[in-house]
DNA sequence: GAGTAAACGGAACCTGTCTCCGATATCAAG
DNA sequence: CTTGATATCGGAGACAGGTTCCGTTTACTC
């Protein structure tokens, strides 16, 4: 709705590698490989969410399952890298959102629903983002590292003009909107919008 | 710390199977292996979690693979006998609240800690319980058909007082709920009473 | 005490992740 | 263009869970 991105593009590309060394060494067919990874990795979370098989990915891809695993160490590394670009277009909104809205708390709310329409719109993403698996690790703290700060900025100015109770901070508030949002999909019954609504109306201060 | 009835005992025994047929006539080693099952399974369930391979629960009870799964025909239908009994005094405790609280949204404020507690207490419950694996579904309406009468009467009863807002309804509000509880214990940062508290605030006529 | 149906046990199977290593392709130097 | 060093590829297979199957054992009945 809001529209962070579209989906199944390039990403990263080479960019930002290893710290922006002098080395841009990799081998032609290494490059083009991961290129072709990440496509067939958008689409297929498109098509399946982001819960399906490597296997299906990789097959997607033309490639073998070492492939992927040599870009991509593990399944959350090839989450991140589909998703990077829309998280740090997220996390860019948010002071432009502060700059541009009448309230700080005005801006906080249409930065959730920022975050929420991503994380609604990627079947699956944020079950996957609360998964235990350890291996996910990786990935939710790319968000929270990520996002947690500019959140906090925008929970800061509301607070400082008094429009919101100020003992909740950043990183709870996200996980609970992240926690919101899963299954958000495939139930009819359940507006994760709404939900999350509510828990913002709830920061308000009790009077 | 509300207090659901404490972990590891028999629950489910013999009562309810069959929908009261004249027939009681389970061998004896039947109900004692299911009796065991049941023990073992909880106690698995406090140790490593609600997610614990259900070999380890055949291994801990000293039977194979198939006795468990001849008793319970899936993961989902152990947790649920497992658990049954404190849904049920979950489920009792709501109109006893309605009828001792001063008012309607003190009664859902209360009888909402007592969900979360449960909830929040046993590992991975509330994973599990939004697990999108087919096989839960089991589970799943198990806790919602029990439980969301229960919180539709105490909803109403409080929107009738003029409490709250009136769009939202009770399955929305547990799922709401239900997902906030997720990964509540493993993570020091995260105290899933709080967001709840705030879901319920926001709850709460916008004047 | 024998006969029978129910219950048991656990090996085997399925699905999904991730590892290992021989085969292959790229690139640079001669 | 050839050649060799080396990065990359591919996919079989190890591993980990859940679930099924079926030959064996056990409890109850007559």
């Amino acid at each position: 709705m809001s529209g962070l991105g579209s989906e199944g593009n390039g990403a990263v590309k080479d960019g930002d590698e290893g710290a922006g060394r002098a080395a841009r060494s990799k081998r032609a067919d290494a490059r083009r490989n991961e290129e072709t990874l990440l496509d067939a990795a958008a689409a297929v979370f498109v098509a399946s969410g982001v819960e399906a098989p490597v296997r299906d990915i990789a097959a997607k891809a033309g490639v073998g399952m070492g492939t992927i695993y040599r870009h991509f160490p593990t399944r959350a590394d090839l989450i991140i890298a589909v998703y990077r670009h829309q998280i740090e277009a997220c996390a860019e909104a948010g002071p432009a959102l502060l700059a541009s809205c009448p309230t700080p708390h005005a801006a906080l709310g249409r930065w959730i629903n920022l975050f929420v329409d991503f994380l609604v719109t990627k079947h699956g993403l944020a079950s996957v983002l609360r998964s235990d698996d350890a291996s996910f690790e990786t990935l939710h703290s790319c968000f929270i590292d990520r996002l947690v700060p500019v959140c906090t900025e925008l929970l800061e100015a509301a607070t400082a003009a008094g429009e919101i109770r100020s003992d909740v901070d950043a990183y709870e508030l996200m996980r609970g909107v992240g926690n919101l949002c899963i299954g958000a999909d495939h139930d009819a019954r359940y507006d994760a919008r709404r939900m999350v609504e509510l828990l913002v109306a709830g920061l308000g201060r009790p009077r």
